[in-house]
DNA sequence: TCGCCGTTATTGTCTATACAAAAGCCGAGG
DNA sequence: CCTCGGCTTTTGTATAGACAATAACGGCGA
């Protein structure tokens, strides 16, 4: 069996999606260290038997967004991540302790299940008594407090989120796993903490805070919805760009 | 004449990004408005003299990053902004005024031209003693202040800036018109407004504010360095994304 | 007048091909 | 041994052609 056994078309969209997928996917998961080599435009090629154009946008489209590296003559390898790709794409709290060398820790500070009342229907953007699960919890790094976590998640779009062992991973971890999204939306803004988040994070009340709120589709309905609040110095945002050459 | 003359190719890279960028410059400098019909491919591969694969791929990227809006059939237009754009692309205050309608104002509050201090020198990250400008302002939206502005100017790399008339155009946007950058860095945090912002922005000392850090490149040499600071609530970075499919 | 349906303009995708540009590789020559 | 130059792999860009999907439009009939 070749060693990239593990890509393969889903046959869900067009061809150069398809192909897209297939390359992000191992490396998004972790199986394909950064350096590891992607085969050629021509391996993939006839793997897949589409035209090299067709490969080639696929590629392209990655190298765009700083997933792989592509050089003349060298080929085509996945890239070290950035802090960059952390601040547009999904973000995972804990990941981000674990790269910086800390431990990460968690506290379940409620977990409820049951309709969503009018309020939280209206954020989750989902009809009023949707099933819902609302969690909040505290993210400590090296036990220091870092991040206060607010979420709704809409149980029907992530089947099994009730049986997970939420005291293990966490909840925006487990739904990156589990449950496939299409599409995301973060804004970002400061604001000042109120008394429980101030209790939880151990900051003064009304101290400046980063908050990003996330929301998460998976085609039209809602996966989950998500406000987390940083204290002020603890988390900063990094982004690097190019004039957005296609 | 036609009425799209004022798109041409500038003959620098390669074509579908020059074709990229004469459709994104009258977009962003606003003299396309929203809505705006923007010729078909077959159109554009004839004016240009390309082929509509080139064509379709420009107009696909900038379709990606939400600039235009296409549908078949239907055509192509200008897209209606939405806040997404400014988060990751440059981002120029006096643009997104505008835009919501108001009327920008910006009152100039220090402005001194001399060698880098260290410390400049050192956010700047040029060598000390560059010759830098400096520049402190703020920016009102219908008279009322919205953002503050520090920022400093490598004076060698923005030739003309010193002669500006920097009380009529936001030095942002001058430097986005008039030096070409090729490379940017966002770095976006929560942080209390000191005496001097407070006073400026007409909120409490110690009250919680969003600052963007930006820094420009154009290849190797810094450009401008831009400490953006706004009041908690007048200001939220949203941005929308993808899986990241090409 | 209104609704339905075929026409058609426009974008979306894919292929096959071609040439250019970069850069690692390797061998010839010193 | 080292260096230089050519070979070759790999990516980057562009073209022409084809077909599919979408949805606006216009005309026709009730």
């Amino acid at each position: 069996m070749s060693p990239d056994s593990d890509i393969a078309l889903d046959g869900e969209g067009p061809l150069h999606q398809q192909i897209r997928r297939a390359i992000a996917r191992p490396i998004l998961a972790g199986r394909w260290p950064p350096g590891r080599r992607i085969p050629s435009e021509h391996e993939l090629m006839q793997r897949f038997g589409v035209s090299r154009m067709t490969v080639n946008r696929a590629l392209a489209s990655l190298a765009n967004e700083g997933l792989i590296a592509r050089k003349r003559k060298a080929g085509t390898v996945v890239a070290i991540p950035s802090a960059e790709r952390a601040v547009f794409e999904i973000w995972d709290i804990s990941a981000e302790i674990a790269r910086s060398g800390a431990t990460h820790s968690m506290t379940l500070i409620r977990r409820e299940v049951g309709p969503a009342a009018p309020a939280e229907a209206d954020v989750l953007r989902v009809p009023a008594d949707t099933p819902i699960l609302r969690l909040v919890l505290c993210h400590a790094s090296d036990g220091e407090p870092i991040q206060f976590e607010d979420r709704l998640v809409n149980i029907a779009a992530a089947p099994g989120i009730l049986s997970a062992r939420l005291e293990d991973i966490a909840p925006g971890r487990w739904l990156l796993d589990h449950v496939p999204w299409t599409e995301a939306e973060h804004a970002i803004r400061a604001a000042e903490a109120n008394a429980e988040i101030a209790a939880h994070l151990k900051i003064r009340r009304g101290s400046a805070c980063l908050v990003v709120e996330r929301h998460t589709w998976r085609g039209d309905t809602p996966i989950t919805f998500a406000r987390l609040t940083s204290p002020a110095g603890a988390q900063v945002l990094v982004g690097r760009f190019r004039p957005s050459a296609g």
